[in-house]
DNA sequence: GTCTATAGGCAGATAGAC
DNA sequence: GTCTATCTGCCTATAGAC
């Protein structure tokens, strides 16, 4: 791996991941290609490998960035104090804001492919929803004692529906091309889980 | 084409697609080729062109033909009178299946591929989930008529839910290769429907 | 219908000049 | 760090013999 560059302003390891990240989010890692990137860098392949030797490296930096960038995201909710429901919101919109750019999660493409990755990526993408998940269910808990949120069985299985839906909602609706199926898909998912008589 | 078989029993068309399914629901679109398939039926790549002579047709001929075994299950399940409850958990049931043989629905497989795909193909998707909310409405309407499920909102939206909720349960549930993810997500997404006191 | 042979393209990757 | 040039392999697809 190369040095890191001296600034922290986008380098070109960051440019690659940029274009690379959007590509396999649209695509699938399967459906995009070193000469891909190095079109819209206008630059050679040969200077990609340069960066990442393999794309089998650049999948795993994928996954790290996005990972990390996603794990902020949360830290970001959780900084100012919120109601539970408002948490799952917040949360639901991080996905929506893909869909906006016709993208949906990452790992979420990755999964579908699952089989075809190396190890390392495969590890990367199940941590990715061991995050969610764990994430979740610490909102739903804290739903669960303040009384604005109501579920059968643990928080963590609630968790697990969460993401799983959501993942869903965006893979479904990516080929109608319309967000508010996703937005509907999540309201109705995570309206499910609001306390209050019916 | 090639002419239909004389015999309704699988021709080689039909062991083609057979096989061919198995992998695209495994490793994706963009994830097999003619090579795999070839080398399993212990053909040649000439051979399967013979009866399908593109990928892209190869493509459209796997979605029809799952699209109709698949609608041949929902009308199986229509065919004796059950509850709306019991309906969504032989449907449920359906992807469960999928998942015991480490694949995941086709369609949704596909989804995450979309914008690699050949518009035809793209347009067969949609159709299945198309099919699947359909079917889906109808049997939350006979739900709510029955009053043995509750939900606020259209039956076409709850059918999306569903729809969305248990594909996204199978491609998170597969990188854990964890039947038991599916059906916790599944059980909790179909058990917010049910109606009754709390 | 299936084969051999092959075309033509694109993939991931490397060597070595600058 | 980026380039040119190149390698090797796999891909989809076709021509034509059997």
């Amino acid at each position: 791996m190369p040095g890191t560059p001296k600034t922290a302003a986008a380098g070109t390891a960051s440019r690659i991941l940029d274009v690379a990240e959007r590509l396999v989010q649209v695509r699938g890692f399967n459906g995009f290609s070193y000469a891909h990137v190095a079109r819209e860098l206008n630059v050679t392949t040969a200077s990609l490998h340069y960066h990442f030797a393999s794309k089998a490296e650049l999948g795993e930096a994928l996954i790290e960035r996005y990972s990390e960038r996603f794990a902020g995201s949360l830290a970001e909710i959780d900084r100012r104090p919120a109601a539970a429901p408002a948490k799952l919101e917040a949360y639901s919109e991080l996905y929506a804001d893909e869909l906006r750019g016709r993208r949906m999660c990452l790992c979420g493409v990755l999964a579908a492919e699952y089989e075809t990755l190396p190890p390392p990526m495969r590890e990367a993408i199940v941590r990715f929803f061991d995050l969610n998940e764990e994430w979740l269910a610490g909102v739903l808990e804290q739903g669960r004692r303040e009384r604005t949120l109501a579920f059968a069985g643990s928080a963590r299985t609630a968790a697990r529906m969460i993401v799983s839906g959501l993942e869903g909602a965006m893979l479904v609706a990516r080929p109608y091309g319309d967000l508010s199926r996703y937005k509907a898909a999540a309201a109705a998912l995570l309206g499910s889980l609001a306390d209050g008589p019916r």
